[in-house]
RNA sequence: GGUGGGGUACCCAAGCGGCCAACGGGAGCAGACUGUAAAUCUGCCGGCUCACGCCUUCGAAGGUUCGAAUCCUUCCCCCACCA
């Protein structure tokens, strides 16, 4: 409750949102109506969960009055940041660039109040820097803005520092003054004074904060926010061999749920903070019940739930909810209808597939290792022989013996499901053609 | 431009004529335990194969050799110092 009485900054301050400020972000944001950005990189069609922090950050500046500008680096990705990064980026291509700025644009609209709704000078904006980099001419851009810097303090920023042994090209060595530039631009179109990020973009946002004080002679803000990590020391973000995206296509809502639901205890009731809007009270609830009962996770069904109706709505939400109860409730496939079934195949990664690519030829049956290796549980023929070895295979729930590498056509389900498992999580949806 | 040091599987990193699909570590996957958790223990971890084995791989291309990741030549890339 009563989160518009909470300032931005306290708001972000409880949940860990703030890493490190600037000391006029306070007196700024009590103007009235500021502007602030977050930029994000489009070097893949989707956002994924990582870039959740920057965007919720967006969400909270909104919901305090402000104007949240989203800002898609169609631009600057074709360069590369170099912050964070050990060695030098792969360079994408402009077409490629564009494709994915398209991408980010479609899943920034689940968080950020675009304006549909009338909310006049508050409604979010998404612009991409690449309407000014890519016009911008080389002699200009040395006159006005590479003018301002000089070698030396771009030296002593930690991107470059950090680069400096293993070598650092010049083009990602200049990628702090595009940043830089950006910053100037939105606050020439729109006022932006703030600009947010990930504790590694400090430096790229003070650039700015220079080049906007000494060109238009404005003072600009930073603020950062934190790295997320993860008590077991594994990066954040990936699951099962892979990252998890937000765009659908890429991670299955029912994926998207699972990953939230299982996250380590430890990290629960910081994410919590973070992903959700739920209040400090609720939260502080939830820490309880976990500490109390942690086998119940009660703490990671909320964060679940809540991010993923946020992000793909209550109806995926439920669907996943119940795609779950199923896979790892007590309930028998062969009592599900075939309603339920399209639904289980809708929500879980679903493969149709011909029997004849997935039979042996020999008469034996249906091939596991081929089901493996069609529902993507497996990368080949070996790797999905060792699982079934290993005993990591289930069929319907009925784990596999490690001989039973043929099955009869009698284990599909009605309609010609057939659910298959790797591991105790992992599970798809095929159905075979006749 | 010169001199020296490097480029090995997802990452780090051994190997320096046959015993090398390549030591070791990390990451990843699976099994046991459990709470769809963590920690721990065990197994797997280039491709094809039930298997014997075969195929592709050690920056690239040639060459020497019965045989090369290991030797030679040229080229490409990275690093350090010098100019």
């Amino acid at each position: 409750m009563e989160t518009m009485t909470h300032t931005l900054l306290d708001e972000l301050r409880w949940r860990g949102l703030l890493y490190q400020h600037t000391d006029g972000v306070a007196a700024l944001l009590q103007r009235g109506v500021a502007s602030g950005y977050v930029g994000f990189d489009p070097t893949a069609a989707s956002l994924h969960v990582g870039s959740l922090v920057p965007i919720m950050a967006l969400v909270h500046l909104q919901r305090s009055g402000h104007r949240p500008i989203a800002l898609v680096g169609g631009g600057t990705g074709l360069i590369g940041d170099p912050s964070g990064r050990a060695s030098e980026r792969a360079l994408l291509s402009v077409d490629q660039v564009e494709e994915n700025v398209r991408g980010i644009r479609a899943q920034l609209g689940h968080f950020l109040d675009f304006g549909d709704s009338g909310r006049g000078d508050t409604a979010a904006i998404l612009v991409d820097n690449g309407e000014w980099l890519r016009s911008l001419k080389t002699v200009e851009f040395m006159r006005d803005v590479g003018k301002h810097f000089t070698v030396n303090y771009m030296l002593q920023k930690e991107s470059v520092k950090a680069r400096l042994d293993g070598g650092i090209s010049f083009t990602e060595f200049s990628y702090m003054l595009l940043q830089a530039y950006d910053f100037l631009e939105l606050h020439r179109r729109y006022g932006a004074l703030l600009q947010l990020g990930g504790s590694d973009q400090w430096g790229n946002i003070t650039a700015g904060i220079e080049l906007i004080r000494r060109t238009v002679g404005a003072e600009a803000q930073a603020a950062t926010l934190p790295l997320v990590t993860t008590a077991s020391g594994a990066k954040f973000g990936k699951s099962e061999g892979g990252a998890i995206w937000l765009d659908p296509t890429l991670t299955s809502p029912y994926k998207f749920y699972q990953f939230w639901l299982n996250v380590d205890d430890r990290d629960a009731g910081r994410y919590l903070r973070y992903f959700t809007l739920s209040s400090r009270e609720e939260i502080e609830e939830l820490d309880g019940a976990t500490r109390a009962r942690p086998e119940r996770r009660e703490s990671q069904q909320a964060l679940a739930r809540e991010v993923t109706a946020r992000l793909h709505g209550e109806d995926a939400l439920r669907a996943a909810i119940e795609v779950s109860g199923f896979l790892f409730g007590g309930l028998e496939p062969s009592a599900l209808s075939a309603a339920a079934m399209a639904a289980l195949s809708a929500e879980a990664p679903f493969f149709e597939v011909k029997e004849s690519e997935v039979s042996d030829g020999q008469g034996e049956g249906l091939d596991v290792l081929k089901l493996l290796v069609a529902a993507g549980l497996a990368a080949s023929n070996g790797a999905a022989r060792r699982l079934l070895e290993q005993g990591g295979v289930s069929v319907n729930k009925r784990k596999l013996g490690a001989t039973e590498r043929y099955l009869e056509a009698s284990v599909l389900l009605r309609g010609g499901y057939l659910i298959l498992g790797k591991g105790k999580r992992d599970y798809a949806v095929l159905r075979v053609l006749r």
